[in-house]
DNA sequence: ATGAAACCTGAGTCAATGTTCAAGTTGCGC
DNA sequence: GCGCAACTTGAACATTGACTCAGGTTTCAT
């Protein structure tokens, strides 16, 4: 993990360093086992094995790590799907490939998923903006696929949010709750099911 | 509000059963603007003008209170739009219809989208009840259109999750975040994108 | 009318936990 | 090696809010 701009306070020595890094990867597990009002400072500080107080050496409150947190996750897996989908010939393989990646990482990271939806209710603001950011992404791709001609014109925002809902909601079921079909299974039948139409060609 | 079955301690007379109904209000109206965790049972039982104590008359604890909540949520959403869509023509016409219904409602109840969302953390078991039984009603609808002739034939459960995703989302995006669409447009531009799908005809 | 059951009241109890702080320890530039 | 800044410690503080309960009031079947 890295640990730059996360903390409010950042450390400047090694031992500092070290402390930081550990408190944060305690904190996704603690969050993402218990969500967030469950979640104790002092369940942090233990799995990160340090003293309470030395949580306020780094972090003004609970909710301000949780926040960083958010930004970090929202940060990995955009870096992760876009990595993924680098090389796709076009847009409707990149939404393949993109979909695939997107519920292997979820299997991989369950805390991620759980941290992210509860953003929601917890650091509405940061959700929002984690979704905006996903969503300008899916308009740019969209807009430029239509311009090479891969993909019919249209209204591509309202899209790119209908596309995001599919994923996270795929994600969920088959990412969270169950993995009855592989995240390759999944992505083929929904990405078919966009691209062909419930019509069909 | 229909009150039946909602309170583990049905009220017996007539007064007990303005109470209880006055105390679901309340409690829809401080869950959904303040959230579970924010929630006071002071709060609630404020608003429904009744002594704290009152609250404990009819339900055992607060997240008793919150999963009837839910119950009752999940059954409004789908009775309403199930009536929406009552006589549409074919299927892709009563997708469009009961995106356009799932919007608006949604817009007219901002508090359903919040308690049912929120559900995920502090009853999960309701929340996933609630889409599997949604996501049941899509795969049947899929199946007996595609026998129809009406769409392509594929995997319905999976293209249910997809299209509640999508719906969800959408439901979120301009149904309470903002409202620079109307309801029929985005059913437009989404039940476009599914039926015609990316590649267009 | 009457009495028992239903209902209402709200101060008090109790547990949980986020945050502070004063004192101690460690690391590092000089 | 000195001394200061960085870091660590954990007991104590303070708030919050769910839930209890003993006693009072209202309803209603008879």
């Amino acid at each position: 993990m890295n640990v730059d701009g996360l903390a409010a306070k950042a450390p400047r020595t090694a031992r500092g360093q070290n402390t930081l890094r550990r408190l944060l990867e305690a904190a996704a597990a603690e969050f993402g086992t218990r969500g967030y009002h469950e979640a104790a400072i002092t369940g942090i500080t233990q799995r990160a094995g340090v003293a309470l107080g030395t949580f306020y050496t780094y972090f003004d409150s609970k909710e301000e790590l949780f926040r960083a947190l958010v930004r970090d996750m929202s940060h990995s897996v955009r870096q992760h799907v876009a990595e993924a989908v680098k090389d796709a010939p076009d847009r409707l393989a990149a939404e393949r490939t993109g979909l695939t990646a997107f519920i292997a990482f979820v299997r991989k990271h369950p805390e991620l998923y759980r941290i992210i939806e509860e953003a929601q209710f917890v650091a509405p603001d940061e959700y929002r903006q984690h979704y905006l950011t996903f969503v300008d992404g899916y308009r740019r791709n969209l807009a430029a696929a239509a311009e090479r001609g891969e993909i019919v014109a249209g209204a591509d925002e309202t899209r790119g949010w209908a596309l995001i809902g599919m994923s996270v909601f795929l994600g969920m079921r088959y990412g969270v709750w169950d993995k009855d079909l592989s995240p390759q299974e999944v992505a083929d039948i929904a990405i078919t099911l966009v691209s062909e139409g419930l019509k069909g060609r």
